[in-house]
DNA sequence: GTGAAAGCGCTAACAT
DNA sequence: ATGTTAGCGCTTTCAC
């Protein structure tokens, strides 16, 4: 009892801040000259701004953010909202939001969707309540109703990656469609006939582009599409791993044989990659792969993939030009931006026939 | 004009959140009641908490944090302090603490210091003002007077990785010391007595106290220790890169050419990989390494190198064992825990001799 | 079981 | 140029 007692008293020592009213009382400045001081945003005497920083740093005096932000209806925090922020792809994009978001005094929040729609309206749900000002989502699902209440609440919302097809928000991602037709095409035209194609979740739309123009790309070239060729790969490497053992284990049985996958994101081509050299299955030798995203180290890795290259940084400089302009007015004009991606060629395509 | 100030309407129209005094109007409750019902923390009587239930569905309500902050003084914010969150060794940290922060209602906010002291000091100054709830810490700098100033704030400090050598704050970790020791002995009794080390940044723990453990091996061993065996590498892979190739360019002409390489982290690693690859130096044929750190891909990649493998899965159990021990009490027992590392035995070193 | 009211630390009118 | 004061939305005593 006497020791709880104690620690409290002790916890209450620990929490003992200095307020702008310390600061006020010590300097004998009103609480809004400090105001005025801390903000720089009205005429202070040269003489009054000292003497007040003097007590500021003998106090070692910092702003209490959350009552400001309280005031002002800001938080100068931004939401990012990804699948995983372990994968690459993601992590790589944080960071250079983050350095930008700092010049700009932003920090960011960070969550994982794990591909989970409850997780996605969780989260969502805790950033409405944090008050951030704006929220950068790569979307599990086309949930368009829940991004329009939070913009409601007067929240920002900038799309990136994968595009939920509605016009009320500024979208910043790649023409998933026309990058994976023409990567098919590339395979096409060294000779594969018999493509496989290891898909995403079913609900993210980067999943159902790829794919679309995955089979354009077939049909354009009239060969056939058949849903055999599709391996679930759900944007997880475990899972890909696993589905495209199977199917690799059956594909050494058939008469007319794949020789070729399309994997439509990064890390599935490494549960790919894996898979086949856990089958002894030579890339590009006995199969050719080909990857929607680039995965890490490709210049170290034997193969080195032939893939599409999402172009993070120009990525994020669109996502700062609506950062920016929304910032400026949140009414501002919408717009989607398709990011410039690269055609990496590697040596993971053999030519046949 | 006109439309300037029609935007300033439309703003103040979508900024409209139900407050708690909206529900307390419609529901015909006081703003206590409703207050009573958000947190469940008094009784109240079914009938009333229903009525007011249906009011917050109604008006799409939900908390103010913000506010709540302020009176609770509490965040339910984690700062997470890295140097570089795209490291996949931080990232999946963040990943994993994530997880466990989201079960307990937490938020991360991640902040990368670039290996500089002074973007360090800048972002432990926002987590201050933001009144986050705890800061983790892998510092830059040895810089306790800050860390001190954090805690007297009211703030939990847990420090991993990099220890800076105090008893205030607990710290997890590895024993930098041992393992770099071990891996070193690892290298001499396979024959190698010319041992290169890359360095890391000068400020951190981690790098001094590898560097302790690589010598002591050295010494014990009889073998002597130079400083012209140091590349510097600043735990950069572009640093340790360049550092590298020069260093293996002059040891090609070298009487006695040193035929192993220790790095100190992952990334060097790679930066390591590269340099010997456009060399054409061959992994472990005509060089020998060990690293401090998994890199990626370890079954991918060829070499696969020889590493002390971070346990991250034990490093954030034991960080949440603190973060639930700080939570209940701020004051309770600090203690510095080390994490079991592996030894991951690959392919990387050729026994000589 | 419920309501009234104080106040968390700050900003921004509004005074002077 | 500086001071006074009213809240921002919420929690929490203190009444009843």
């Amino acid at each position: 009892m006497i020791l709880s007692s104690y620690k409290r008293i002790h916890r209450r020592y620990l929490m003992k801040k200095a307020t702008i009213k310390d600061v006020s009382d010590l300097s004998g400045y009103s609480i809004s000259t400090v105001s005025r001081v801390l903000n720089g945003n009205y005429p202070v005497k040269k003489q009054t701004k000292e003497t007040i920083l003097e007590a500021i740093n003998k106090l070692h005096f910092t702003r209490n953010s959350v009552a400001r932000n309280l005031r002002t209806n800001k938080t100068n925090i931004i939401g990012l909202v990804v699948a995983d922020i372990n994968n690459p792809y993601y992590s790589k994009i944080a960071k250079a939001l983050d350095d930008g978001l700092f010049k700009r005094n932003y920090s960011l929040l960070v969550c994982n969707t794990d591909e989970s729609e409850q997780k996605e309206c969780k989260i969502l749900e805790t950033l409405i309540d944090k008050g951030v000002d704006f929220i950068i989502i790569s979307p599990v699902s086309k949930n368009a109703e829940l991004l329009r209440t939070i913009k409601n609440n007067g929240i920002n919302v900038i799309i990136i990656d994968r595009n939920i097809g509605v016009s009320d928000f500024p979208f910043v991602g790649s023409d998933d469609f026309k990058e994976a037709k023409k990567l098919t095409e590339y395979l096409i035209t060294r000779g594969h006939s018999k493509i496989a194609f290891i898909t995403g979740t079913q609900k993210a739309t980067t999943s159902q582009e790829r794919l679309f123009g995955f089979r354009a790309a077939l049909v354009e070239n009239h060969l056939t599409f058949s849903n055999e060729s599709l391996i679930e790969g759900l944007y997880k490497e475990e899972m890909a791993y696993e589905n495209i053992t199977k199917f690799l284990k059956r594909n050494q049985h058939n008469i007319q044989p794949y020789t070729a996958i399309f994997s439509s994101n990064n890390l599935m081509t490494l549960g790919l990659i894996k898979a086949a050299k856990e089958l002894s299955i030579s890339i590009p030798n006995d199969l050719s792969i080909v990857s929607f995203g680039q995965i890490e180290l490709q210049d170290i890795i034997q193969p080195n993939v032939t893939c599409i290259k999402q172009n993070i940084d120009s990525m994020v400089e669109l996502i700062f030009k609506n950062i920016d302009q929304l910032a400026d007015d949140p009414t501002a004009t919408i717009s989607n931006d398709f990011i410039a991606n690269s055609f990496l060629l590697g040596n993971s395509v053999k030519k046949i026939k």
